[in-house]
DNA sequence: CTTCGTTGCGAACACTGTACGCACAGCGGA
DNA sequence: TCCGCTGTGCGTACAGTGTTCGCAACGAAG
C-alpha cells in the first residue's frame, strides 16, 4: 500500500471514534436545529444533507433515519421559527390595532431574521398545518375575534396577506443586497444609475427614483413602509367592523 | 462495429443533420419562450437545461450562447410573462378603483396561471428591473397619480403586497393541487380530516374548518376572498384621497 | 448468549448547472 | 481561390445534489 492511500476505514474495533456523550446523537429536534443555523447563516441554496450530516459529525444518508426528505427538513425548519413569533394578547377590545400591529410586526422581524423563509412559503405556502404555525394562526384567530369582527378569517387573510407579500420582498431584497457584499445603502447607491436609465421614458416612476433618503436611512425607510401599508389595511378593515 | 452501438458522430460531413429552416436556429427569444411553456407544463422543478436543450433540438450547453446562466434565464422568463398583465387605462378620475381592481386582478390572474412565478418571487423579489415589469409599474403610478393620490408610490406598494401575498399563497396552494393528481374540492375533501384534528384545541380555528363551501365551489371562494381583502385595501386607500 | 429492532453509514445512481475546448459555418479581404 | 476571423453548436468533464440499498454495529429483551 501506498503511503499516500486515503485514510481507509480504520478495521480496527477500538480505535473508533466514540460518539462524545455531550452531543448526544443524531435526533430530529437536533437536525433541525441546525438546519436551521446553517440557513441563516449561509442561505437557502448553500444547504445541502452533506455538509448537513458533515456539521453534526454525521454522514449524509444517517439524517434519513430522523427526516423522510430534504422537503420535509424544510416544513420542520419554518415551523421551528414559526415558535418565535409573538402575538400580543387582547384584554380590551379597543386597542385591537396595536395587538395586529404587533402581530404583523412579529412576523416582519421573523421573516427578515431568516430570509430563506421567503423562498420556502414561495414554493410551498401556508399548506404546513405545523403546530407553530396552527399556534399563530389560533392566536390571530382570537384576537380578531375578541376585537369582535363578524368574519375573523376573512380579516386575518387579509392582513396576512399584506404581511407575507411585503415581507417576502423585503426579505429577497435584502438577500441580493447580502450577495453584493456591500451595505444596503451602498448598495442603492451603486443601482441607482441603472435604475434611473431604466426609468428613463416612463415618467411616473422618476419620482420614485429620485427619493435620497433611501441613501441616507434605508432601515427606517422600509420600516414606515411597511407601517404606512399596514395603516392602510387596519383603517379598511376597522371601517367593517360593526357599529 | 455492432449494430447496436450507440448512434455515433457520424463522420461523414454530409450526412450532418441540416437544421430545418423554419425552425431558426437558436435564438434567446426562442430559449425563453420554450422556457415558459415548460415551466407552465411542468412545474419549476422539472426546467432543466438540458430537457431545455433537447426541447429545442439542442445540446444543453449550447443554450449558454444566448443567456449567461439560468437564473438570467428564469428573470427574462419572469419578464416574458409580466407582459401578459393588463392595466386599464383611468379617463375619469372617478373610477380608479375599478381600474386598480383590474390590475390587481391581472396581476393574480397570472400569477395562477404561471405558478412558478411564486417561487421566482420568493427568491429573487421584485429586482428584476425588466421591462415589462416596469412598464407594469409605470403604468399603475399612472394610474394612482391621475386619481389624485398624494403618495402613489406608497399606494402602489401597498396594494402590490397585498396581491403578491394572496396571489403567491394562492399559487402555492395550486401548485399543491396538481401535485396530489385529484381536484381541488377533492383535494380539500381528503384534507378536511387531518386539518380538523391538527386545529383540535384551538377553539377559534374550528369554525374555519367546518366551511363546506370550499367542497362545492372553491375556485369561487377563492375570487371573493382575494376580491374582499382587495376592496379592505382600497376602502383604507380612499380614506387618504385629499378632499 | 442469542435475537431483534434501531441507528449510522459507505457506495452507488441518476441528475444537476456549468467551464472548456474543439469543430464548423459564413464572411470580408487578399 | 484561399486565408483568417468571428460566432455558434456541442461532447466531455467536473463538482456537486437528493436519495436508495445493503451491511455493520449497537442496546435492550427474551
Amino acid at each position: 500500500m501506498p503511503p499516500k492511500a486515503k485514510p481507509a476505514p480504520l478495521p480496527s474495533v477500538w480505535a473508533r471514534e466514540q460518539r462524545a456523550p455531550d452531543q448526544p446523537a443524531l435526533s430530529r429536534e437536533a437536525i433541525v436545529r441546525e438546519a436551521v443555523a446553517m440557513l441563516d447563516a449561509d442561505g437557502i441554496e448553500a444547504l445541502s444533507m452533506r455538509k448537513l450530516g458533515a456539521r453534526l459529525n454525521a454522514g449524509a444518508t444517517s439524517l434519513y433515519r430522523h427526516v423522510a426528505t430534504k422537503d420535509e427538513l424544510m416544513e420542520l425548519a419554518v415551523d421551528e421559527v414559526a415558535a418565535e413569533i409573538r402575538v400580543p394578547e387582547l384584554q380590551d377590545g379597543k386597542e385591537w390595532r396595536a395587538a395586529v400591529t404587533g402581530a404583523a410586526a412579529g412576523f416582519r422581524a421573523t421573516a427578515l431574521r431568516h430570509p430563506w423563509l421567503s423562498s420556502v412559503l414561495g414554493q410551498a405556502g401556508l399548506a404546513y398545518l405545523g403546530p407553530n404555525l396552527m399556534s399563530y394562526s389560533e392566536r390571530l384567530a382570537a384576537l380578531f375575534t375578541a376585537a369582535g369582527f363578524p368574519e375573523p378569517s376573512r380579516a386575518i387573510d387579509t392582513v396576512l396577506s399584506y404581511v407575507i407579500g411585503m415581507s417576502t420582498t423585503e426579505a429577497a431584497w435584502l438577500t441580493t443586497v447580502a450577495r453584493s457584499g456591500e451595505t444596503e445603502a451602498g448598495f442603492i447607491a451603486r443601482l441607482m444609475p441603472a435604475a434611473q436609465q431604466a426609468a428613463a421614458g416612463h415618467e411616473h416612476l422618476a419620482g420614485s427614483y429620485t427619493d435620497a433618503a433611501a441613501v441616507t436611512d434605508p432601515v427606517a425607510l422600509r420600516d414606515e413602509k411597511f407601517r404606512y401599508g399596514l395603516d392602510v389595511v387596519l383603517d379598511g378593515l376597522a371601517l367593517r367592523l360593526p357599529k
